[in-house]
This record gives C-alpha cells, sequence and structure tokens, in this order.
DNA sequence: CTCTGAATAGAGCGTTCGTTTTAGCAAGGG
DNA sequence: CCCTTGCTAAAACGAACGCTCTATTCAGAG
C-alpha cells in the first residue's frame, strides 16, 4: 500500500468536506471514497466525524497556505503577486468545474451555531493565510498596520470572489477583485515609505 | 392569524436556511419553527424542501437588498456609503451572536455540485447587490465600467469580510475591509472624471 | 342545507445518518 | 505454541431524514 490508510481518508474527507459541507458529506461515505471501511475510520479517529473533519480541514488549510505562498513568492512586486493568487484561484477553480472552492468556507458556516472545535480551526486556518500576505507586504516595506489591514482585506476579498465566482460560473469576478486588490496595494507604494529599490516597478499592469 | 401560513413557512425556512445551510435544515424543522404541520409546508409547497428553500432564498435576498439600499441611500460620499454597509453588516452581525451571516452564501455552497435552482436564485441575488452598489457609483459620476468592476469587488469583499468576521467572532474583519474598500472608491475619485460637484467632499475618514 | 376545494393535521413509508459492537486477520515476542 | 497488538470488516442500533398518504376541519358557492 502506497499510501496511509489514515492518510487516504483525510484527503479523500478534505476533498468531500470542500465540495458539500460539513453535514452533506457522511462518514460512510468518507470510508468508501477512501478506499477505508467504517472501522478503520472510528479506530483512526475515535473522535467521530467531527475529529475527522478538524483533521482534513486543518490539511487543506496547510495545503492552500502551500499554493498561497508559491503564488506570492513567484511575484516581486506585491500588487502582481496579488493579482498572482486571483489568476491562480481562478483557473484551479475553473478546471474544477466550479465545486472546488474555499476549504473551510462551507464547513466553517455550517458549524457557526455549534460549539463544535471545527470553526477554530477554520480560524486559525484564515489566521495563517492572513499571516503569509502579511509577512509578504512587510518584506516589501509597508508598515505594520497597512500590512496587516491589506492582509484581512486580500483575504477576505478573494474569499468572498471565490464564492461569487462559484456561484456565477465565471472566472470574472476573481478576476476583477485581483486586479482592485492590486489597485489598492499600489496606493500605498504610491505615498510609500521606505519601499526598497525599484519596488515601485514599471507598473506593468499584466 | 396576523401573518399567512406562507409568509410564515418562508420567513423561518430563511432563517434557518441562513443559519444551518440548507442540507442541515430539515423540512420537520421549518414547519415547527414557522408554527406550521407538514401538510401545509408540502400544501403551499409541491415542490418539496427545495422549492421552500428557492422561496426563502429569494425573500433573504430582497431584504438584504433593502438593508443594503438603505445604508447606500444615507450617505451622499460613496466610499462611506461603502463603510457605512460594512459598518452596519458589522453590527447586524454581532447583535446576532456572529451566527446571522450571508443569507445566500452558506446554501449556495452546499449545493453547487448539483443542478438546483437554489444556485440560480443565489446568482440573481448576488448580481441584485452588485447592482445597488453599481448604480449607486454610476450616480456619483463614476464610468460604467469602474463602476461595475468596484460594485463586484465591494459585494465579494463584505461577503468574503463577513465569513471571516463569523469565524473570528470579531467586527474587525469587516470594518477593516470596510475601510479599505473606501480607500479603493476614493482611489478613483482622485483622478475622478465629470463627478458631480462637491462629491471630493471634506475628506473626513469617518 | 349540500357540495367543493383549500388548508391543516399527523401517521408512516423507505432510506440514510453517526455510532457502537463484535468478529476476523496478520505480524511479532514470549 | 499462545497471546497480545494494530488494523480491517461488517452487522446492527436508534434517530432523523424527505416525502407520501389519508383523515379532518372549515369557509363560501350553489
Amino acid at each position: 500500500m502506497q499510501t496511509s490508510t489514515r492518510d487516504r481518508i483525510v484527503v479523500a474527507a478534505a476533498r468531500l468536506l470542500q465540495r458539500q459541507g460539513y453535514v452533506g458529506t457522511g462518514i460512510k461515505q468518507i470510508a468508501r471514497e477512501a478506499q477505508a471501511t467504517l472501522g478503520s475510520v472510528y479506530h483512526f479517529f475515535p473522535g467521530g466525524k467531527e475529529a475527522v473533519a478538524v483533521a482534513a480541514i486543518r490539511h487543506s488549510g496547510e495545503e492552500f497556505a502551500a499554493l498561497l505562498r508559491q503564488a506570492l513568492d513567484g511575484e516581486d512586486d506585491p500588487a502582481q503577486a496579488v493579482t498572482s493568487c486571483a489568476r491562480r484561484l481562478a483557473g484551479d477553480l475553473r478546471e474544477s468545474g466550479w465545486i472546488d472552492g474555499c476549504p473551510v468556507t462551507a464547513a466553517a458556516l455550517e458549524t457557526l451555531g455549534t460549539d463544535s472545535e471545527i470553526q477554530q480551526v477554520c480560524a486559525e486556518a484564515l489566521r495563517g493565510w492572513e499571516r503569509l500576505v502579511s509577512d509578504k507586504l512587510l518584506r516589501c516595506g509597508f508598515s505594520s498596520q497597512d500590512a496587516r489591514e491589506l492582509a484581512t482585506t486580500v483575504i477576505g476579498a478573494l474569499e468572498g470572489a471565490e464564492v461569487t465566482a462559484q456561484v456565477t460560473r465565471s472566472e470574472e469576478p476573481l478576476l476583477t477583485v485581483g486586479r482592485q486588490l492590486a489597485r489598492l496595494v499600489r496606493s500605498y507604494e504610491a505615498r510609500g515609505l521606505g519601499l526598497p529599490a525599484g519596488s515601485l516597478g514599471p507598473e506593468t499592469d499584466r
């Protein structure tokens, strides 16, 4: 066996949660999809469905963080880095047939009223992503507060645009928001303080 | 009887869908909450659960549109109008104990894979809200394309910030995004063309 | 009055839910 | 050899699911 049963369960659960949400995904379905049996699932996750979901969301969160980090590091200019994130998200979303959206949103919204551990894991994932954006901006010379506020905005806007893109089955919302976010970032650079040399760049829009 | 049974069903379904999503809300629960019986529900909605959800989401969409319209019309400056929306959303969200979020997001995400009519209604609601913002910007002298792109961004960002605020149980994401969106809108006004007299206003930040 | 159709009320259908329980299997140390 | 340990397999539990069905109530038209 190439991958461990536990890992297969986590990966399958992550994909199913991303597509169908928490209540919409059954334990038996997860087991079937992971080519495992119900006994195995409860063996590795005595905490039941919620424990599986927590592990799966944590996994998805780290996976998305890696994607984000890659897109951010691929561009020197922070504004272009943000549009690059949006383009990447749009492309992946289209490829999946508009169904593989944000891996935490659906599960988070469903478990808000409860005192589940799930929302806590979702909050950690969100904060982690904001941290990635914030660090990138700090490295580009943004002030601590500007970086934090922009990071909240970037992650929030991408999150919302992703939902809009899924519902309308179009890349346009994500691409548009990516452009506008870049403009917002540049509005800080214009009056920026202590920016590294050359960071204002050639102002190419693509 | 003050309100009709049908209306009670729609209102109860709308609130439950907003809080628990589509799969998480049962027909019997809707009937109980609406002080109706299962027979009444199927009498008014022969289409079953999905038909109830469609009517409920449509209702929620119009309700939210009214809130949006009110917040937008309350301010002359479009930038301040946007922050006003964010503040209003943040306040309402806090008052509800962080559970009454966007009325369409949860239901939309859960039914994406299916060919349900629900996602279509959600798309209509989103487009309607964007239209409200876009019209406001047009009235303030923005170009057609700028208004459209900004409207997509504003609605998307508010959507995402609302989710973030719910998950982290804090008004801060919504308020921050509201501020940044205002800045983005002003970045157009600064180089704006053909703005109505006085629309640049006194530049107060609150 | 009778008749009709809208509206209400709820039992019960088959299915699936999350979970528990019991049994079976292969590997390894005594 | 036995016996523990880690893991798999499957049957079964009570509860809840969406939905169908029949029975009942009630208002207004003829």
